[in-house]
Order: structure tokens, then sequence, then C-alpha cells
RNA sequence: GCGCCCUUAGCUCAGUUGGUAGAGCGCUUCAUUUACACUGAAGAUGUCGCAGGUUCAAGUCCUGCAGGGCGCACCA
């Protein structure tokens, strides 16, 4: 059927349609080559001497799909690029994925347990890694098709991944230098063991679920002058003394003296020793100590110089020599020890207490702390080459007001980091799982090998163990950057500009980050941290765990890409959890509509005319419109400064909607009826004007639509024309 | 125990140096082929958690309290 309206191109007189534009618009931009600065500046988009702006991305997991958080960081992220792509700078997005460890071999381990029965030590090392890189490379591809749907402009060109053989290489470099500067060492320490992964994890991995738990107050024997109180009775068959405040007069007089007991079928010795870190408030007022299933005990042992005596073993049962309890689970071996007590009429108060159950975040299992040889990290070593700061020097000082320092947004997460920065202990890093960066470290005999590469000559066994997967991650902005070699890369955009991420990996992440990079490169990894919040359902809870999740991508596909964009921006500050629904999903979809709809009527309108950019012959009521919408851009240009994306977005979907369509273009059509030629002039130029100007400052938030309404702009009326990508920022 | 955040229209949330409240969704009435029904016009709904204080003026600043949520530590 032919057109009544030659000029306009047809398909702006249907609907708009994301599904048969996003896939095209999207390839045409990887063609173009513009995601990469190093084609803008061949091309002759960015100047060679342009500031910088770059970013990393932060890796999403290969463990699976998107989900709505994913949609909100690459969102965030994407607006910032693509903004400072268009104001000039020479822009840097890397993408990457995660290898994440201990969570996708324990997804793997899951899944062939499921479907074959078998566990992880009857496939081996080699098959186990076999599979799990089958895994991973699938969840890869899913996850490389989504971000892409999502728009997100990456430089595809410089994709990383943690686990790969560049990533790797940067990993054992940073580990050979924090092992010659004494800052990595193996050491027996107690540590936080995941029976159920059969792994060591870090404190930060610890997920504390409440629940009540049984107090029992009773004495070891009937001569022991002492009650002690606990909720475990099944580890007091691995007490080594019993500790009381020092000024308490009640024991006072017991310190020191030193006991032998059987205890529930075995033999344990006390010593009663004084330590300020026992309240003499809570429970008896004496602690049984615990040296080798307890980090207090452990440190109260350490001052005291006391035995430590494990008593239980990996897999949570008993290793005690004790009849009563060998072999046994814990919770029965508790059950056995009160039976035990209540028989030798030793029990003397049970009580039900609220209770912090510590689990492991990936697998659930209920952390068993024990004494293990394991890799950890000094924080608290002074380092030489660093004027004798410590890692924790390092990281704290890296936050402030200081030019060259870390600026945290929203600035409230600067003090919850710094706190953390305090209580932090040295990091264990070492994990007895197998998929992940394997420890450069190799024995033979007693002696101990560790370098880049593996030591010359026979008989050398690798260190079986992997490196937490955050171990790598902390080297993110720099070993994609090409690090350790001097890249051009690394020389360019390093620091980098910003890292976008949620607030619940600040520990795990940024925090690592900073630690890395501080200490390996002597400077901070980014300037601006900006943590969005977490997307949670209707009710309040996490999104991304639960089973009525709202998906982004089939959201994407059913309001298009650019609706699902929009509704995660608006009125979502930093910091801030966002609840999302589908409703809001739609209103956006509705807005896509009405910019498509102006654009008809904007070039239904202006058929004919020619646009030009430095028009300035407006009426008095549309000089009027261009003051009060070059004021409206500079406060949005204010705001996309300080990041409050939220404000932009909600600033200009007011505008488009309801000053430009509602009130603009409805009084248009009385000037284009009654009005003179010359106001009729103005008035086709005012309307080409914001349609120029609004498809730029919208490009960053609903990149698609208006890249899509810009390559059918009648050629004649826009001069110029380059792709939307890398047009100029107005004004 | 230490610290943080939230509490504004039925729902989800904005409200940037203090100047007597806004958006989206929903609701009511009207318009019926209009650039757009993925629409337009008009409208209703709020002692801005509670109690004090500072101020000419407080949703906004200060103090206390209550409810909800979160982080860290403790959890013998």
């Amino acid at each position: 059927m032919e057109s009544k309206q030659p000029n306009i191109p047809a398909k702006f007189l249907k609907p708009y349609d994301p599904k048969v534009t996003e896939e095209k618009i999207y390839k045409s931009w990887q063609e173009s080559g513009f995601f990469n600065p190093d084609t803008c500046i061949e091309k002759g988009v960015t100047r060679a001497d342009a500031p910088v702006f770059s970013i990393v991305q932060p890796p999403p997991n290969v463990t699976g799909t998107l989900h709505m958080g994913h949609a909100l960081a690459t969102t965030l992220e994407d607006i910032m690029t693509r903004y400072h792509r268009m104001r000039g700078f020479r822009t840097l997005w890397i993408p990457g994925t995660d290898h994440a460890a201990i969570a996708t071999q324990s997804k793997v381990e899951g899944i062939i347990y499921k479907e074959e029965g078998k566990r992880r030590q009857d496939l081996g090392r080699e098959e186990l890694l076999k599979r799990v890189d089958a895994y991973a490379k699938q969840s890869h591809d899913i996850i490389v098709s989504q971000i892409k749907k999502l728009g997100a402009s990456v430089d595809w060109s410089r994709e990383a991944f943690t686990l790969d053989d560049k990533r790797n290489f940067a990993v054992r470099t940073a580990f050979k230098k924090m092992y010659d500067d004494g800052l990595i060492y193996r050491g027996y320490r107690i540590v936080n063991w995941d029976p159920k992964g059969q792994t060591t994890i870090s404190d930060d991995e610890i997920v504390y679920k409440e629940g009540t738990g049984t107090f029992y107050t009773f004495k070891y024997s009937k001569d022991f002058p002492i009650s002690i109180a606990t909720t475990r009775p099944e580890t007091k068959v691995g007490d080594t003394a019993v500790a009381v405040h020092p000024d308490d007069l009640r024991y006072k007089i017991f310190i020191g003296k030193e006991y032998d007991i059987d205890f529930a079928g075995a033999k344990i010795h006390i010593k009663i020793v004084g330590d300020t870190a026992v309240d003499p408030a809570f429970g008896t007022g004496a602690v049984g100590v615990t040296p080798a299933h307890s980090h207090v005990d452990w440190e109260i042992a350490e001052r005291h110089k006391l035995p430590i005596v494990p008593v239980i073993n990996e897999y949570a049962r008993m290793s005690v020599d004790s009849p009563l309890l060998k072999d046994k689970k814990v919770a029965e071996a508790r059950t056995a020890v009160i039976e035990w007590l209540k028989s030798q009429n030793l029990l003397e108060k049970e009580e039900q207490i609220p209770q912090n159950i510590a689990t492991a975040e990936r697998t659930g299992g209920v952390i068993e702390p024990l004494p293990k040889l394991q890799w950890f990290i000094n924080v608290n070593k002074k380092i030489a080459s660093h004027k004798n700061k410590t890692l924790k020097d390092l990281m704290r000082r890296a936050i402030g007001k200081d030019k060259n320092d870390v600026t945290i947004i929203p600035d409230r997460f600067e003090k919850v980091y710094t706190h953390w920065i305090e209580n932090l202990r040295d990091w264990c890093i070492s994990r007895q799982i197998w998929y992940g960066h394997r420890i450069p470290v190799w024995y033979k005999g007693d002696q101990i090998y560790c370098d880049i590469e593996p030591p010359k000559g026979a008989d050398w066994t690798q260190d079986e163990d992997t490196l937490d997967t955050w171990f790598s991650s902390g080297l993110w902005t720099f070993s994609t950057l090409g690090w350790p070699e001097k890249t051009a890369d690394l020389m360019t955009y390093h620091p980098t500009s910003v890292l976008e991420t949620g607030y619940d990996i600040i520990f795990f992440w940024v925090a690592r980050m900073i630690l890395m990079s501080t200490y390996l490169l002597d400077e901070v990894p980014f300037k601006t941290v900006y943590l969005h919040g977490l997307i949670r359902n209707a009710d309040g809870s996490k999104m991304s765990k639960s089973a009525g999740a709202i998906d982004p991508l089939s959201m994407c596909e059913k309001y298009g890409t650019d609706a699902v964009r929009m509704s995660l921006i608006v009125a979502t500050g930093p910091g801030n959890d966002i609840k999302m629904s589908e409703d809001k999903i739609r209103a956006y979809k509705n807005f896509s509509n009405k910019l498509w709809n102006i654009t008809r009527f904007v070039l239904t309108s202006a058929i004919g005319e020619i646009y030009d950019e430095k028009f300035v012959a407006f009426s008095p009521g549309d000089a009027k419109l261009v003051v009060e919408q070059d004021k409206l851009l500079k406060e949005i240009n204010k705001e996309m400064e300080e990041f409050k994306y939220y404000l932009v977005a909600e600033k200009i979907y007011a505008y488009v909607w309801h000053e430009f369509a509602d009130i603009i273009l409805e009084n248009s059509k009385d000037i284009f009826k009654n009005g003179n030629s010359a106001d009729k002039k103005s008035r086709k130029q005012f309307l080409l004007h914001t349609l120029v100007r609004f498809l730029k400052i919208l490009h960053p938030f609903v990149p698609f639509i208006t890249e899509e309404i810009w390559s059918d702009m009648p050629e004649k009326n826009i001069a110029d024309k380059k792709p939307l990508i890398i047009e100029t920022w107005p004004i």
C-alpha cells in the first residue's frame, strides 16, 4: 500500500516494535567498531589526546544466567559509558565473566550427583574439571548473548575471563610477589571448614542464620571447682583450659591450677587461666576453652600457650579417642555427652538461647571451625617496599577526600568499609576444590618452591589446593588491561574511572581490589565506586535468589530492552534497594511508543524543512521554550556528572511526555493551521531541534529506540549524520 | 553490643544548600479515530511514623521514641 506521507519512512506509521529492531541495531553497533576506543580514534570520532573514561564490568559468575541485578548493573554502566563516549572521552568498558570457583564447582557437582549419582572423587580431578569447563563455557555463551540483548556497549575485543591464561599469569605473578614479601604464608591455624563443600572458606563467605540453641551449664567432674556453660557440649572433650577474668573474685584463686579429668570417656587436661576476653557476667563467667574448634578460644590458647586438641574431623564427625563418642556425628555426640553428664549428675542447667548458626554461603553447610594447614594473606605485616605500611594501612588510606583517593557513592558506605577493615583478620586464600587457580607452590620432601613457573627437575609436586575466587577478582581492574605486562592499555586506562557494583560485595570484591591494586600497582583501582541497591520482589525478598523472580530477558522480549532499562533507572538512587514489578516496566514500554509517535508527528509536520543546527530566528514563543530547554539540559548535565541518573531519567521522561508531547505538540497544531509563515518555520525548526536534542540525551538510557529513530530520520533533515552512539552530547 | 538505612497518596517511590507536597501504577468522570488507545482532558486521595527542639519558616536540621530492614562483632 502506498504511504500517504511519502517523506516519512513507512515504519513510523506502525507502532514501535523492539523485537525487529534491537538485534539489528546491536549488530550495527558491533560492526561499526565504536565500542572499541581504538577504532573511535582511528575513525576520527575521538581525539587521541581526549580524556579517558574506563570501567570494568563486574564479571557475572558462570553459574547460570543473568538476573535483574545484572540488568540494573549493565544499564547503569552502559549509561555511564555511552554518556562519556558521546562527550568525546576515550571510553573503554571491558566485559568479562568470573569462574566463581566454589559456586560453579558445587553447582556442577550437584548436577552430576543428581543425574549420575557420582561424587567428585568418583570422577577424579581431570574429569571433574572437564565437566565444569564445559558447563562454564555454556553458561558463558548464554551470559554473553544476554549482555548483548541488554544493549551493553562493551568492547568485546578485550573480553576477559577470571580463569583464562592471561588472568592465570597475573594471578601467579601476584602470588609470587606477595609470597616473596612474606605477605602470603602457610600456617596451621583455625579456619572455617565447610563439611558439605569439603573446603575452607573465608570469613566473608559465612552467612549467619538465626536460630535457637540449648545452653548447657555443667561441671567437667564432681571435683572440678568451676561450672562452665556451652551450646556445644560435644566439643568439650577438646578443652584444654578454663578461662576466667583475671579480676573475677570468684575464680581468681584457681588461676594457674591444673586438673586431669575423665570426661565423657576421654581424658582431658584443664588449666585455669586468666584472660580479659572473658565476660564475667555471661554464663558462669568461666569459659571452657576449646582451641581447636573456636576462633576465640584459639586466640586465648595462643596467648597462654595452651595445647590444641582437635576432636572433630573434616566430615563433622568425632575424632576423639572415646568409646562413647568416636566417629559419631556432632549432633549425635552432643546428645551422648548430655546423657553422660546427666548420668554423672553434672548437668546443672539447660536453657534456650538465640543463636547464630554459621553456614557456608554457597553450599549451606554448617561451618565447623577446625585447625588446618592453609595459605593466608597477612594483613598486618609491615611491608618494606611500602614504607612499612600493612595491607590494612593501604586499604584504609585509599578511601577519602584526597584527589588520588577512592570516593564511594553513597558515601555512607565509606564508614562500612572502614569498619570492616578494623575487624579484618588474615585472609585464608586456599580452597580444597579443583576448579580455580592452582596455588603456584611445589613441594619435594621438606623443600618448598614458589614461582610463576614450575620448578625444573623431577619429583616436585604442586600444591593440591586452588585459590579463593576473590583472589583473581581482586586483580580484575588491571589483569584485564594486561598486567603484569606494562601494556598501553594499562598505562592509559588504569586507574579505572568508575567501579559500578552492588553494595553486597563491598567486602568480597571492592575491598580486595583496593588491597591488590594499592599493593601491586601502588595506585587505587578506581576513582569512584558507585554502589547500586539490590533488586527485591514486592515482599522485599531478594529477587536473585527466589523462585518468583522477574526474569530480565523475558521482560526484554515482552516490553523491549529500553523499557526494562528505564524501569530500572527511574527513581532508584544509589545504595537503595529496588522493588521491581512488571507494571513499572509496562509504563516505560508506553514511553517508547510515545517517543515513536512524537517522531512521526515531528517528521510529518516538518516535511520539506531542512534542519538547521544554527537556526536562531525563533518566534518569541519558541525562543522562550528554547531558554527553558537550555536550562533543563544544564540541570541534566550537572546531574549526569553527579551520577544522578535516576533524576535525569525522570526529568527527561516528564519533559518529553508532558511538556513536549502534551503541550508543545498540541499547541503546534494550532500554529501550523493558523500561524504566519515565520512562526511556522520557527516551530518546525524548534520541533526538529527538540527531537534531535532529546534523542541524544535519551540515548544512554534507551539506546535502541533512539538509534532506530535516528537511523531513519530523513537525511536532508540532519546535517553531518553519524550513528547516534558517537553523536555529540548537546550543550 | 557497635554502626547504618527506611518510615511521604491504595501500591512502588522522588523530593539536591529549610520556603506550607510530587511522579508512575491504580481509581473516578469525560473525550472516540486523534502523531499516539501502548491516547488525551479533568479529578479524588496525604495532620510527610510519633513526641519534643532550633527557626520568621521543618518532609527537609537537632534530640528522643516506635515499627521495619541491613551490616559488623559477639554467640564460652
